[in-house]
Formats: C-alpha cells, structure tokens, sequence
DNA sequence: ATGTAATTGAAACAGTGAATCAATTTCAAT
DNA sequence: ATTGAAATTGATTCACTGTTTCAATTACAT
C-alpha cells in the first residue's frame, strides 16, 4: 500500500500553498485516480457513485481540474470528451490514437525525444515536459 | 481564380460517388474552408451569416463533416471545439511553446515524423495526422 | 472549542454538435 | 423545358459535456 505516497504528499503541498484543503472526497478522487491510466470525469464518477458516501459529479470535475493545476493530472480532449492521464504513471508515453474505435496505444520512443531535445536547443529552448499524439486508423479500423 | 480546382473536383468526385448533390451551400462552404488552415464551425458560421442568402449552422456542421468524409478536412479537438483542418494546407507545424512567457515558435523536422510513421507501422496504425507540442523555457525566460 | 473560509452536492446554466421535419432544391429522366 | 423522386436546407429541438450557483456542511488555524 501507498507507492502513490509521493503524489499523495505533492497534492498536499499544493493545497498548503494554495490555502485549499484536503476532504474526503480528494482522497477518495485521488486514490481511485492514482490506479488508472486515464479517466473521464464520467468514468470516474460511476465508479465512486456506487461507493458509501456518494461523491457529486461536480466535485469530479473540479477535484480532476485540481489535479491538473497541481500537476498530478493532464487534460487532454478527446472525442468531445476530456481525459485525464495520470502523469506519475506515464514515465513518457506519448499516444496513438485510433479516429475510428477510439483505441489508445501508448508508446514511448528515446529516438524521438532526443529529437525534441535538438530542436528546442537549436530555438533556445530547455524542454520542461511535451505532448505527442498520433491520429490514425488501427488495423481492425483501417479495412 | 481557381487554383482550388483540384479540390472542387475531388468534392464533386465523392458527391456523384455517393449520390450526393452539389448545392449552392456546398459551394459557398467549401469556398471559405479552402481560404483557411484550420476553421471552427462557428467561426465560419459568423464569417457566412453575413452574407445575402443565408446559411444555416446546421448545415455548416454538416457540411465540415461531409468535407471530413470527402477527405478534404480532418476533425480535430480542441478545448472542447472542433477544428476543421484544410488538409490541402498541409504545410505541418508543430509547437514550441515557452511555459513563461507565453511565446510560441513553429517548426518542423522531418526526422521525427519519420519516426513517429515507424511507431505507427509498428502498432498496425496508419497515420492520418499528428500533435507535438513542446513545453519548456524560451532563452529570454530562462535567466 | 470556535470562527471563518473552503468545499460539497444538487440543480440550473452554457456551449457544442447532432437529430428532426416541413419546405425547398437538385438533377436525372423524360 | 418539365417532371418527380430523392437529397438538402434551416429553424428548432434535443443530447451531451462541463461549469456556475448557492445554501448547507466541513476542514483547520487560532
């Protein structure tokens, strides 16, 4: 229990700093965050909605927008929906994304990073963090 | 006039392949779109609406759909929008984007989109279009 | 323990895009 | 040129996503 403990303890500096608070529902949001991927506010919201003290799916939202400011979590918009990865479990991959299924494959490749890091030092720039995403057919879409 | 020529003929090719008729509408729209990169529906619903017979943001929609499916546009989301991108344009720029003051440089590098075509292969995706956006710190910010 | 400032949840609201449907228009076949 | 079936249009309604509002509740510094 409690790898996510580095999360858990950046979330709490954020609050401190911004004189937020941490609820219930935060660690709640947070703990069911920390175990996946990717969410939707939606999904996110079943999935908690079942539980004990329900949790509003207007907390959802904001408490996933709190994760974004606090740099737990990044938005992404998707098919009229927006999802949320989760950055601590992304040690750098970038997505392909499928405009037929929706299907999201995630990839991670050094040749191209080390490109990035070329083309930023030839403009002046120091990469702090990126984003990369694919859009195509899959095999089973493409036919 | 009417270098736009290819693309009005590709349009009429899929419009007769697909028992679809040419309209006045049609015609309009797809005259606007080709004159822009990338449009919003009700963007280019305020830049029609002024003009004598009117058009409605129904048939916009559609129309940038239809486009879609003609291969002329490509749908792309962003910040709970829709971009219509003119794929005739397609002059691809990716993002350098300083995280300080706001800056935003474009670029293009060759190498990492032969890369990205390679990921791609390698998941079975064949690739219709692409988002890279760097973040970090320009020159000027970094001191 | 207390006061105040932040948070919550339900509901109302706002924006984007799609579906409906009667009236109109295109276009192929006369 | 006329006709008529099929496609299209545009106003409206509808569906969905996400934000705002506000009274009641809760966290937490004092």
């Amino acid at each position: 229990m409690n790898k996510n403990h580095k999360e858990i303890t950046a979330l709490k500096d954020h609050l401190a700093k911004h004189h937020l608070k941490l609820t219930r529902q935060r660690e709640h949001i947070l703990n069911a965050f920390l175990r996946s991927e990717h969410v939707t506010a939606e999904q996110m919201y079943r999935q908690l909605s079942k539980k004990d003290p329900h949790i509003g799916l207007a907390t959802i939202y904001r408490t996933l927008n709190l994760f974004c400011e606090a740099g737990l979590a990044q938005a992404r918009h998707f098919r009229s929906q927006t999802q949320y990865d989760n950055v601590s479990h992304k040690g750098h991959h970038d997505h392909l994304i499928c405009t037929g299924c929706g299907k999201i494959v995630e990839f991670e490749n050094c040749d191209i990073e080390r490109l990035q890091e070329e083309v930023a030092r030839r403009n002046g720039f120091t990469i702090q963090t990126h984003k990369l995403e694919l859009y195509g057919l899959c095999a089973a879409c493409r036919r």
